[in-house]
DNA sequence: CGGGATCCCATAAGATACTG
DNA sequence: CAGTATCTTATGGGATCCCG
């Protein structure tokens, strides 16, 4: 298996590329996991996530609408009233982000306790 | 479910937020993809990856070494060798990145459709 | 061959203030 | 309440050179 020339790197066209171009930043997965229960509205999102900005929560909102992860739902009225909802094709992704969520659940402390063991920069060339 | 005042947002302590800081990253899910079959030599990462720099794979092999998510292996000999391979604790981690990636393998032509149908920037307020 | 050090640039992302 | 624009800083990440 490791015969492969220069011509042909293998995961250079992997989709596990696209899945880290989608997901792979800071906000979009929590913002996703904040949608899977159903629609919620901009503030909301605000409150529950913690620490986002406004500027960045809708940034990630616009990509993800843009993705046709989301769909977007603004109501005429005075205050103005904006929900967001994953849409079919976002709700597949809540299964996989589940999965990481899991495992950052059960394998949390595992991996503090590595952080922990070898808290310097481990250079090798030393 | 809306009941949450200003000092417990739901998200903020989320296990979700470890696994993001751990692979939401360029390369690194990439990289832990790299050696789900077996170990691997520093030079074949770059090959069979294409596109990381070796200064890129190092750092991200040393933040995955400190977390305990793989092994480094240092062959006394001339030219040197070295090889990483996943500990148990990473080899979990192959689970969910592969559901990532299977996800994109199903989904991405969806995701890029999207894309194609609203290339704009999407502005809300205009 | 593996990897560290340095320099430099592009982007991410926070703070703030303003608009409808 | 939702969103945009602007500014500023921190970080990511590439290129290059040098060392074991």
């Amino acid at each position: 298996m490791s015969g492969f020339g220069p011509g042909g790197p293998f995961l250079a066209d992997c989709p596990a590329r696209l899945a880290v171009e989608l997901i792979a930043d800071k906000w979009t997965a929590v913002v996703l996991y904040g949608l899977s229960e159903g629609p919620v509205r901009h503030g909301e999102l605000i409150e529950m996530i913690g620490g986002i900005s406004r500027k960045m929560l809708t940034q990630t909102l616009r990509r993800l609408e843009a993705h046709g992860l989301i769909r977007r739902h603004a109501y005429a009225e005075v205050p103005p009233r904006v929900e967001y909802e994953l849409t079919p094709l976002g709700a597949t992704l809540i299964d996989p982000i589940h999965m990481l969520t899991e495992w950052a659940r059960a394998n949390g402390d595992a991996v503090l306790d590595a952080l922990d063991a070898d808290p310097e920069p481990v250079a090798h060339g030393d």
